[in-house]
DNA sequence: ACCTGAACACCGTTCAAGT
DNA sequence: ACCTGAACACCGTTCAAGT
């Protein structure tokens, strides 16, 4: 145990589950009026696929969908709700493993889904881990998950845990990822141009590997399914040896 | 591979070795005056410990070291790099391993220390991983953490690996964790109290889990050093077997 | 060399007023 | 029921002016 953590994480925080985000959509039936609760969410989506998550303000929203900042506030209750909106449609897009069948197989085609939808929606994943998001489709996400990990034999305690630590590899790679847009070919030009600047006597063995990646020893590039298969693999013996 | 991403991680991202963070701060040999980027940094820090990174705001950062907003401009030259001061500080705290010693014992006391540093700034995790931070004191760590791998018989493009794999466990679990701050006792209450939210027949293993936990069949907590265990395990055997 | 006040171009949100 | 304009209390940053 170590100072200023509790050092464990909860399957889901029920204690948000009032969140409004959870409720379903404000107005239902819109049929007259321009704007939509919808409408507002998918243009924002589409506005932060665009041009990122910070360029997004209630102003520049509302002229995007031709009105005044101030009316979006008819369709969602703050611009804390319509990010949490905005997240819950990602989510939804998360290809959810099928209960029942192989664990490893749907487990992994999960992992790979969401590092694609976060790939599409480049502003999701810092905000998907660092807010606490209920919505119908991470509900939906996390009952299957469990679901598919409980029917192949796995405790309810060992599928919360196996879920963890593949979330944490899943988010946690993405996110690193997204932050390193750049080319094979560019980083290893990166790599001579930079080598200098690596102090050969403060940073020896970062040096050292900059010479490896310039000299062809390596490409410096590391894998999604790298981690993934090492938790899949320690998951599967864990299991198995209970 | 998927559409809208490469599908790896570069080591160092060196094409931002060149960032105003890498330099040493600006002014060196403050003497008389009152300010300097030193005393900005720490006390930008000590107000987002205190009262996170959302209210921190360069007026109010000013006004705690009585001052106006501009003349912090003399020190930082913008916030941004205010921002990257502050997180090379927390990574300065991050315990670097010993090379040359058991690199699984040097690895697992890394892992700890970050996931300590980052729950003292609870605001530096989810900006360590959306942003790209080279500084001293990353470098410092990344060469210290290779060293240290490559050292026990890591090829450097093995310990490449190593490091982003456990790295995407350390931050992806510790985001997770600053954000569920509440007591296991309380958790209990929670998923009592909220039970009745949790639709039987749209989440039937999320209810599941939560009748479990109400009744003591386990206790919904998931421990860092579970996925980090899974993930030295495998890379253990990954190593050997080579 | 450092600090300042006024200003610029923005924010999210409230509120009274319109239709 | 929805949309609006004006206003409030903020932002980060620039710039000319002070010492």
């Amino acid at each position: 145990m170590f100072d200023g953590g509790h050092d464990y994480i909860y399957t889901v925080n029920m204690s948000r589950l009032h969140q409004p985000s959870f409720k379903p959509p404000m107005n239902q039936s819109q049929k007259t009026r321009s704007l939509s609760t919808q409408k507002v969410v998918s243009k924002a989506i589409k506005l932060a696929d665009k041009d990122g998550i910070d360029t997004l303000s209630m102003r520049r929203l509302a002229a995007a969908l031709g009105v005044t900042a101030m009316s979006l506030y008819n369709h969602v209750e703050s611009k804390d709700e319509l990010i949490d909106l905005m997240l819950n449609e990602v989510v939804a897009g998360f290809d959810s493993p099928k209960i029942g069948g192989d664990w490893e197989v749907e487990i992994r085609r999960r992992a790979h889904s969401i590092r694609r939808a976060l790939l599409r929606h480049r502003w999701a994943c810092g905000l998907l881990m660092s807010r606490i998001v209920i919505g119908g489709a991470i509900l939906r996400d996390i009952n299957a998950t469990v679901g598919c990990l409980v029917s192949a034999g796995f405790s309810y305690a060992q599928a919360d845990w196996a879920r963890n630590a593949l979330d944490c590899h899943v988010y946690g790679y993405t996110i690193q990822e997204l932050n390193y847009p750049v080319d094979p070919g560019e980083y290893k030009a990166a790599a001579a141009q930079y080598l200098p600047m690596i102090s050969k006597t403060d940073y020896p063995f970062m040096h050292e590997a900059a010479v490896q990646i310039i000299d062809n020893k390596y490409d410096g590039v590391t894998q999604f399914h790298f981690g993934l298969g090492l938790i899949l693999d320690g998951l599967k013996r864990w299991v198995s040896e209970i």
